[in-house]
Formats: C-alpha cells, structure tokens, sequence
DNA sequence: CTTGATTATGTAAAAATTACACAAAATATT
DNA sequence: AATATTTTGTGTAATTTTTACATAATCAAG
C-alpha cells in the first residue's frame, strides 16, 4: 500500500474502494461470505466498527492493476481466501454522495462463486464468516443494496453461465444441482423434467465413485463436461430455466 | 464545479471520470454521439486533443449525487443533449492503472438510447458528431474498448427490454424495427416470423396517419404500446429473438 | 402498363416445453 | 425379518413455440 503521507490535487478527488460478494453453496442453501469490521489502525478509516460487511478495501492507486485486483487483494487479506482476478464479476459502481460517513468513496462492486468445500477451510474464522442468504445480518454502509443487486445480477446470470458448476463441489448429484438453480432463480422445478432438460444439453458425465450413502437411495454422482459446454457455448447456446 | 485549490488526502486517491455511449438510430444504420477533444483551459487536463472521444468527464465530488449525474452533466456541457439521469444505463468500469497519461483515472461507463429525430437537432454539432457503427473514427484513451463493451451490453439488453422503442421515432414501420434489431444482434430474420412474433407479443399498436409515402409498397405504421409492455414485464416475460 | 423495389401475409413440420405417476434404493423402525 | 419412510430415477403424450418457406399487393418510375 502507498506510503502514508501528503498527496495533493488541484481538484477534489473520491476515495475508490472494491468490494466482493462472495457466494458458495452448502449443499443446502446459497451463502455469502461478510467480515467483521475492526478498528482500522488508522482513525481516519475507522467506520461500522464491529459490523458486519462484505469484504472489499481501497484502491491502491499506485499498485493495483484494475479495480479487480484490489478486490482479490482485500478479500484475501480480510478472509484469506485467495482467489484469481478473473473470478470477479463486476457487479456495478455504487456512488451516493452520502454513501460514506467518511469521505465520497465509490465502490465497484464484484462478485465471485466458490466452492464450499474447497475454500472453507481457508476463511479466517475469526474475522469471516458464512452466512445464509436468507439470513444476513444487518451490514455496514449499503453494502444490503450491494448484496441485492449482486443477487439479482447472479440470477441473471445462471441463464446464460454455468455458474451452478463453479459453487457445486468437482461431484455432484443432480438434486443437488437441482436445489442450486431453484435457490438462485426462486422458483421450484419439476425433477423429471429438470433431469430431461440438463441431459439433453450434454454437460453432464456420469461418475463412477465408492458410493459414500446417506439416509436413502444414492443418488448418481456427475461431473461438470467443461469441453463440451464450451463447444455449446461457441454456438451461442443458452442455459435456460 | 469544485473551485481549483488545494486538496490533500492521507492516501493517493484517483481521479473518477463517467463516459457516455449515446446510441441513436436513423432508420439504416446504429449511430453513435462522439466529440471532439479540445484544448482545455487546464494545462493538466489536457489530453489527446484534436482526438474524438466519448463524452464524458470528471466527477464533481462535491456536487455529483451519483456518476450517472456526472454522465448526465458532462453530456449537456459537451454535446448540448440533456437526458434525464435515469435514462444512463451503466456498462462498467474501466480502471486500467496506464488508461489515462495524465493520473490514475477510473471510468464509470454508461451508454443511454435516444431518439436521432427528436435530439439530433439539439446536438452541437462543432464539437460533436454522429457516427454510424460501421465506420467509428480512432478514440482517445481506451474509448474504443469501452465502445465495444457497451455495444455487447446493448445486446445483451436487448433480449429482456424493448430498446428497440427507445431508439426509433414514436411511429416506426415493422421494416424499420426489423432492421434495428437485426442491426444490434447482427443476424438476419425472416420478415414473416419476425412479425408473426412481435404480433404475438401485442405491444404495437397500428397507428393510422396521413400515408407520407417512399417509393414502394406503404408500410403499416406502429406506435409502441407500454401498457401491454409493463404488464407483460411484471409476469416475468422475456422479449427474445 | 410494365418494371422494380418494398411490404404484407399463413401454414405445415419440427422442436421444445410442459404436465404428470410409479418403481427402486437405502435407512430407520418395529 | 418385515415394514415404513425418505429420496432418487425414469418416460411419454399433449401443448406450445419455433422454424422454414412463397406469393400477392402497393407504390413510384420509366
């Protein structure tokens, strides 16, 4: 980060942060990923201390690349999960003049889906945590719009992306891919012809695996085909629901 | 505008601009509204002069509620068009660290729709011009990018919002809106299919009036109908071709 | 009145979507 | 060991949507 010191402009200039709405998927139910606001070193960045908030920081004008990287760079250092700069999807700019107690801070707001299972253990529990989408607490500044609009912006999304592949683990069964897009999209599918419908678009393979059961009948594993959804995909395909 | 003077923060913060796509749409071809670069007053504000560019301009942060007020603001100041702030959809972020030689610069993206044949008389037209897709001249900066972007979201847009109508006089021609479409996805339609499904969709209406004929067959006039359109909307509808 | 350009129009075949019910697998219960 | 409970897997017929396709009407110009 730039040297703390004296920087001058002849004109006003706004504070630019990134903020990252981490989604991931239990199995269950969409979560996102919120940090506890602590006391900044610096008074002058102290604000929301002790609430919750999505993960994002100030743009180091002198060293970031884009405003992606300063999303990848604070998530890390505020969760410790470390993901590539092209995980993020920019959401959009949120810019209310009154947006900060501060100063005029804009934020461009990503988002970016993970696997539960691989990244759990990586998330600083102390400072992070996993939340419910039905169950957010109350967040710092307006990262609630933030989240809303990221939402929105991952619903629309899943028409055109797999995205239900990037927050499901490597093996998956079908109900679970299944109860994903119904919590993304909201609504609730007939199996069969949810079943129909993901075969005939030929994205999926069956896995053979030592059958790790539950409380009932096992369910057959798949694995996302990644080839041949790119072919798809190059025909302009649309995953649609 | 912020009086020049003095202004020092703790930290370098970076200069936020907001640029305008304004697309409009002759009949034939997809126009987009560019201006040409001038000297400005400030020695350190001058870049790639002589150049056309995006309208567009810095944040006032004292006084900008938001960058799509910037967008809004810094179109009339350069072109004379005044749209309302609500009219500025936004495309994205470019924050590229080497984007602009002057500082760090971040650039909030919007692109809005307009009428040619209601605005093209309010547009300066020393500093400003109208240039049709097909033929966009060398643009400063990253311009060019940020053209390409916004046209792709402008596609995309397309399939969920009737930005056809936005675009095209109050009374237009079947052929005319055809041809729009086939414009901003770049395909071609059957002419029989593409009415039979607007048709289907019942959000024109057929508008009778004083026949002002070409030199062919008289095309049946329409007029959008946003009633039907916004109650379509509400159920959920998807506008696709 | 013929030509050329443009517009309007309908239908049959194919494809996609929807609605819908029962059997199989596994565990827990008695 | 038999039974109940839960969850998963599977196919087809009816409906709707999409696609492919050709001819006749209107107007201006020559």
């Amino acid at each position: 980060m730039a040297k703390k010191g004296q920087y001058t402009y002849e004109y006003p200039h706004p504070a630019v942060t990134a903020d990252c709405v981490v989604f991931g998927y239990d199995g269950k139910e969409l979560k996102v990923l919120l940090i506890k606001r602590g006391a900044e070193k610096e008074a002058s960045t102290r604000a929301y201390v002790g609430q919750w908030a999505l993960p994002g920081g100030f743009l180091d004008v002198e060293t970031d690349k884009t405003v992606a990287h300063t999303a990848a760079r604070e998530l890390k250092e505020e969760t410790g999960l470390k993901l590539s700069v092209k995980d993020f999807k920019e959401v959009g700019t949120f810019s209310d003049i009154k947006r900060d107690p501060r100063e005029r801070v804009i934020t461009v707001a990503h988002y970016a889906l993970v696997k539960l299972t691989d990244v759990r253990a990586d998330t600083d529990a102390d400072n992070a945590g996993w939340f419910s989408w039905s169950d957010i607490p109350n967040l710092a500044f307006d990262h609630d719009k933030i989240l809303r609009v990221a939402f929105s912006r991952l619903k629309q999304d899943i028409h055109f992306e797999p995205v239900g592949f990037e927050l499901l683990p490597e093996v998956f069964t079908l109900p679970q891919l299944q109860n994903l897009y119904e919590s993304i999209l909201e609504v609730k599918f007939d199996r069969r012809n949810f079943a129909n419908k993901m075969k005939h678009f030929e994205i999926l393979s069956e896995v053979q695996d030592g059958t790790p059961r539950k409380g009932t009948r096992t369910p057959i594993k798949y694995r996302f085909q990644k080839d041949n959804y790119e072919r798809l995909k190059r025909n302009g395909f649309q995953l649609e629901f």
